[in-house]
DNA sequence: TATCGTTATATCTTTGAGGAAATAACGGTG
DNA sequence: CACCGTTATTTCCTCAAAGATATAACGATA
């Protein structure tokens, strides 16, 4: 018999949902393919749920972490800023100490 | 401008969800209202899905949490056993913990 | 100005989770 | 054995979230 502790972390600014772990997926996507369709293809998303997620943060944030072009030779594209990548890179070190926290917790009350 | 890191953790038995928040709030009301009904009710839940997560929850532990009663004086009732009060003392143990060491982890990286 | 692939947006449909309500089963008590 | 309040279970209905689809806007390039 063991268990084992899982955890869900996210990021709010201002009472709005900021970032999670499904954004910071698409974020990755974006940096990645250079396209929010092909992030969204890539992920089997529907380009629409990508879009509101995108706009989501949009919303919530303080400072661009997208910056998205339409039109132009290529049909245009996505593109994470720097404070995006700071924030992804962030996000994903404090996700991965709480997952080794939560860990550690659970060795220490021996369920 | 701040921002604030929230979480949901929970505990898994063999990929099973075993507990979560909104269980252990359940729990909890069982053990104040004695009844699955009367818990159900004060936390403005459905009987059927109270019972759901109830039954979810025997589904995956290894020894029962609750033991319900139907039928006799009162109708019966639902009582929460030692092994089910130890866990949810348990649970809010390992959350506040995880609570404190996000905040700690958010002054650190200093959004 | 026609073309192209992307972003942006609206509309329609589907689907699945959850509530409402009805019913059975239970078993102690008078 | 009738009654009661609870647990247990089924059926039906509703509604909001998600997908599918269609269309417009954009702007560099040739």
């Amino acid at each position: 018999m063991s268990y084992q502790i899982k955890s869900r972390i996210w990021i709010e600014s201002d009472e709005h949902v900021f970032l999670g772990e499904g954004r910071i997926q698409l974020l990755r996507a974006i940096a990645k393919e250079g396209s929010l369709s092909k992030a969204a293809k890539s992920l089997k998303m529907s380009y629409k749920k990508a879009w509101k997620l995108i706009d989501a943060i949009n919303v919530a944030a303080p400072e661009p972490l997208v910056l998205t072009t339409s039109g132009g030779s290529g049909g245009g594209g996505s593109k994470i800023t720097p404070y995006g990548h700071k924030m992804i890179a962030t996000f994903e070190q404090i996700n991965q100490n709480c997952w080794e926290f939560l860990d550690q917790q659970l060795e220490k009350h021996q369920l």
